[in-house]
DNA sequence: TTATATCCACTACATATGTAGAGATTTGCG
DNA sequence: CGCAAATCTCTACATATGTAGTGGATATAA
């Protein structure tokens, strides 16, 4: 955590600020005063709008990836100490629990993926956040099941994104493990 | 068509805008534009931008029910006419193929969900919009399960948004009606 | 018809925003 | 240290935006 990289405080900003009040929330102005740096920093380091978004899906991205990084490791560790069972539960419920420890991960996640598919400049970053998203759910798919195809893992991706959206923004239950290990089940 | 008030064409626009730029592409002025009427016009109708967002969801909701409507009329028929297999297929058929064919609907309500959850001024927008969103899902539901809880359609709608969603930002697959009918079955 | 209220087109204005640039400051390195 | 390069802060400016206001047109009713 000793000094943050100045253009690593924006980033977060801006996914913070996507989340809390959506990407017209985003300004070069509005991220330096909720990042608490002098007016003009964002600016300086990321001039193009488009820029700032495309970078900070990027970073999105890479969380996304490291969260999907500790998951595994996770369930390595569970299994060897617990045996296979334990160590899918524990890949099933991160997974549902994840709609609150990341909720502003995945609302930003929305944003982007929303902007990403009508605005060119953000050409390529709604993939790279379909595909950072789409690892936890392919990891989990190939516990539970044998036979997980790409589009199986695409359609589970989906299927659990729309549930969590619905929870996020509150107009619908929270997701339970059982539910979407059904689901899973039933699809594959 | 005759004559078509002057609020509803600038709703329908806003619906349109939504759809096609997301939350800020929708301002007084590029609605003005887009409707093809003198600047200002939307300004008069609609002074602030909220009452103007919240008229436009409560226009997409009608919208909404009235193809929910239009569904169990063609339910009716077909029942009647073919028999009731093929009037669950085509139900069926119908939901998945709303994708295409309002994809703009469906775009501005995920747009206007975002934003309802968390601006105060849209409070009670958001779930107007998803009460809509879960009549026609609801109506299927029944048609082939007998246990249908609020519960289970809500996160059916859920289930069904987000696949739309991917397929709709181009991030996945297009839903099939054997999966819908799959999912349904594994949650009921 | 006239009176009246609504609807409409246009203009005005304060603020917000994207973007650019000019100095000041810090950092890296010989 | 000394210097060059990168980094930072601040200011400036053209445009976009929300909102208000001002007449004129139009419809409606007595």
């Amino acid at each position: 955590m000793a000094a943050p990289d100045r253009k690593t405080v924006i980033l977060e900003t801006v996914i913070r600020l996507l989340a809390e009040q959506g990407l017209d929330g985003v300004t070069h102005r509005a991220v330096d005063a909720a990042a608490g740096l002098p007016q003009g920093s964002t600016s300086y380091h990321f001039p193009r709008k488009a820029a700032l978004l495309a970078a900070a899906a990027d970073y999105l991205a890479a969380l996304l990836g490291k969260d999907c990084d500790a998951l595994q490791v996770g369930f390595a560790q569970r299994a060897s100490d617990q045996g296979m069972d334990a160590a899918i539960a524990y890949v099933g419920e991160e997974l549902v629990s994840y709609a609150d420890s990341s909720r502003h991960l995945f609302l930003a996640r929305m944003e982007l993926t929303l902007a990403a598919s009508r605005r060119d400049e953000l050409a390529g970053v709604g993939d790279r956040l379909t595909d950072a998203a789409r690892r936890p759910i392919a990891f989990f798919l190939k516990l539970i099941s044998n036979a997980a195809t790409d589009a199986t893992i695409d359609t589970c991706a989906g299927l659990i994104d729309g549930i969590t959206l619905m929870y996020v923004t509150g107009q619908g239950p929270k997701p339970t493990t059982d539910q979407v290990k059904a689901v899973f089940r039933a699809i594959t």
